[in-house]
DNA sequence: CAAAAAATGGGTACTCCTACCCATACGAAA
DNA sequence: TTTCGTATGGGTAGGAGTACCCATTTTTTG
């Protein structure tokens, strides 16, 4: 078949990008149209070039994948998404399948793998790395519970995640009350918050996470 | 010039490896006679082909970079090697250079400059990530010194690098002290020492160190 | 409008960790 | 042999955070 796929490409690696554009261009059905070292640049591309689909590293510098995801919900473009990332992470695998991703790649994947992906994507299905059966069958089985057994930090107010990306930066309850020019009970009522709705215990629980957790923070 | 120079590639992103083997490949002066997914196909490889230059991942499945890089300094070979890692990270990059790296580079570097350094290094010459010239700095200035300004984690004792990744691996030290089956002053005692070694202040100034040097304490 | 959620603030007890004080034992280096 | 580094242990004070208790005000939502 001639039916040519599309698709704009956004990694800030040069290297990383560049190689996958080229072993993705050497099938015949598959177009590289764009490629982006960032968010803003991906955005603008897949609004002017309406590729079939966006292959979209989760962490750029400036806008991330994520949050180009976001900017195209609202639009009415066509454009299916895949979201590519390093991380082997629960959370933000949630993230991205709650912003409507068709595809879901690590970084580690074959080649092959990838190429199956998009041509899954092309044709409507959905593609995601067998790595990440686990949170999958996590998912469903919470969606079938009916429940959000584990509620993860999508689940937290404005402040909570304010404070709580406040922590990932290293800064202490009294720092952040400073900053914020409010209590400092006021941000350990956030932590509590938090630690509950999270379900962390122990002490310095909530630093812990943060620090490993990071990414989603931004 | 028909000068050939051949390369060893190892990294564990099958992506990433055959992409940068095609855009290095472009170049009619390089070959890349082989490519490793790990640490330890890639050392024999070295060994089997003795390649001008081994350009390795530092953080890799089994045997990481740095683990290959101290296996050749045992040997007699004149491979030179080339390390390529996402962090840009001061621990790393010391150990890197103390491993006698000919280069070393930034997964986010542009194409041209891995070429360059490629070039560089088969040579003779070092090669730097520019990007890293702040790092490159602090290095002269404390050799300069005579004295080691900024002790790193080399400078620990084994015990305290043993509980400094018990640490990372957010284990108290009540923890610690039942696993080592030592009392738990003796384990807060190196805490201070550590603490005292890395100029470290604050409230759970280790649990945040070590959890954001994570890497360097396999 | 009423109810729920979110944000604000305070009290108290407890644990963990840091930061200082003290010491003894052992092996290696000067 | 003496000294230094390392590992081992104890005491004590204080800061930071968790985990409960209490409350009021504002905003959002049904």
């Amino acid at each position: 078949m001639a039916i040519e796929i599309s698709i704009l490409l956004a990694d800030d690696h040069p290297v990383f990008r560049r190689g996958l554009g080229l072993l993705l261009a050497s099938d015949p059905q598959i177009q590289i149209v764009a490629e982006a070292p960032d968010g803003t640049q991906a955005l603008e591309k897949i609004l002017a070039l309406q590729p079939d689909i966006a292959i979209l590293d989760v962490n750029m510098p400036g806008q991330t994948g994520f949050d180009v995801a976001r900017a195209l919900q609202s639009s009415d473009l066509a454009t299916r998404i895949i979201f590519l990332t390093m991380h082997r992470d629960e959370g933000i695998f949630n993230t991205a399948l709650d912003l409507g991703a068709q595809g879901y790649l690590l970084k580690e994947s074959a080649i092959e793998e990838i190429q199956a992906c998009v041509k899954a994507v092309a044709q409507g299905e959905k593609f995601i790395s067998p790595q990440l059966s686990t949170f999958l069958l996590q998912r469903a089985s919470r969606a079938a519970a009916f429940v959000q057994q584990q509620p993860t930090i999508h689940d937290l107010t404005p402040s909570e995640r304010r404070v709580l990306s406040m922590i990932a930066q290293q800064q202490t309850s009294r720092e952040i009350a400073d900053t914020l020019c409010i209590s400092i009970r006021t941000v350990e009522r956030h932590r509590e918050n938090i630690c509950n709705k999270l379900s962390l215990h122990g002490s310095n629980a909530l630093l812990k996470f943060a620090l490993e957790h990071k990414e989603q923070l931004v």
